[in-house]
DNA sequence: TTGCATACATTTGCATACAATATAGGAAAT
DNA sequence: ATTTCCTATATTGTATGCAAATGTATGCAA
């Protein structure tokens, strides 16, 4: 199958203001068809390739391929060539577990020292979100409103380095597959988690937000698992 | 001042065997220079001048600062050109209290699950340790022996994300400056803490471990400030 | 048929050349 | 004297070309 890089092209621009370089558009555009599964982990990247697909040259997509390298989403493999890496059985747990730490500890500083302004656009974000999953919204957009809601209230710990490893993680995350949005019933669950979370950082409760997030991606852990044996990708047919 | 680009230069061939490409030798040269401070933070660093002194040219050099940007190294200042990343007060404070968490969970995990051979290499390193200490070992020696020691703590948790976290978190506290081995007070309470994170690892109890870990880090940032303070970075000379 | 060697093709690594952009300095006009 | 504009220069961004390494196929011999 032939993928359509100008539709992730248009999307990148369209999300970044239009005029930005080469290399940081490359790198988005690659993420963009990675996490739309045009990509596959393991799929190897050829430089000349690639260039004429995405209409430049070497230089600058062997720069953003070396910025993808050193953020754990490309990694050489043994003929010399770069891929998209394969995340193992156990990288799914130890993902998870480690998102699992520090998505409760963000949640525990925001709810410990979270500014007024911060709280309400929180809460903001869950109410959207709440909106669009009654109104039966595609997959796609509940996964990239669910990074928004994570991303606020990494923000809202205080701690720039806690909100850039998160960052990291949640791009990872893209290696695993198609999102738990794809399951209707695990769609209202989270709901119901993004409630408890929110609503302890609402009351300023800490203990209740770092117990809530850990519930959460306790939970959410059981749906990848859940999608990994329905989903059979890498299966005998 | 010249820095000398040739001793680091033979530093990292040693380390790496001696035989890897340009782009991944100057990743680490330019790490080593930034340790022994002969890049300061905040300093520009203009590709032509470098590729010069390194002996490579503007193409491998601008890919391994692609990655040293992706891994927050360095960071695009607003006049487009690339420095190093200055950490600033509150920085210093998220970078530690990240880490308290990181390290934390790293040595609970290796205390429930490490193998018997992990755990014996964690002591010989610590064995080790203790032993260079009491031989009064310059500063940059112990410092290398610390890392060593926190990373195969890191190593026993058997999470590949937690390592890769850890190692990030620790190549950036090199921008804080001069490591806390240069006080001499604080070597000996290094090695206290650093015994009743290995016993607990050793005697099997994740408990302890934890708490203990988070102590030493506390401790650890507790010297930093120590540092601060005496060393006067910004001051009124 | 199998093993090996050699020639060929593909791909990455690096360097150089060119283009675009920003910056500083000075000259001219008000 | 100050401001504005223009030009020269410095620096980053991108493209292309060449060399080295690695995989692959083909042919020959055992």
């Amino acid at each position: 199958m032939s993928t359509n890089w100008a539709a992730h092209d248009l999307t990148v621009q369209n999300n970044h203001g239009g005029n930005l370089a080469a290399t940081s558009r490359i790198r988005h555009v690659l993420i963009a068809a990675i996490t739309a599964g045009d990509i596959a982990p393991g799929e190897r990247l050829k430089e000349v390739y690639l260039g004429q697909q995405l209409g430049v040259s070497r230089t600058p997509l062997r720069e953003a391929m070396s910025a993808l390298k050193a953020e754990g989403i490309l990694s050489i493999s043994n003929d010399g060539g770069l891929r998209v890496r394969t995340l193992g059985y156990q990288d799914i747990h130890a993902l998870y577990q480690l998102r699992a730490k520090l998505e409760s500890m963000a949640a525990e500083l925001a709810a410990a020292q979270a500014s007024p302004a911060e709280r309400e656009f929180i809460a903001e974000i869950r109410a959207k979100e709440s909106i669009l999953v009654n109104d039966g919204t595609n997959p796609a957009t509940l996964a990239k409103l669910n990074g928004q809601f994570h991303q606020s209230i990494a923000l809202a710990s205080h701690n720039s380095f806690l909100v850039e490893t998160l960052q990291r993680l949640s791009i990872l995350m893209v290696l695993l597959g198609p999102t738990a949005y794809s399951l209707a019933e695990r769609v209202r669950e989270i709901g119901a988690e993004h409630d408890a979370i929110n609503n302890s950082i609402q009351t300023h409760d800490p203990i209740a937000a770092k117990q809530a997030a850990s519930t959460h991606l306790q939970n959410a852990v059981k749906a990848r698992l859940q999608l990994i044996a329905s989903g059979h990708k890498n299966n005998m047919d």
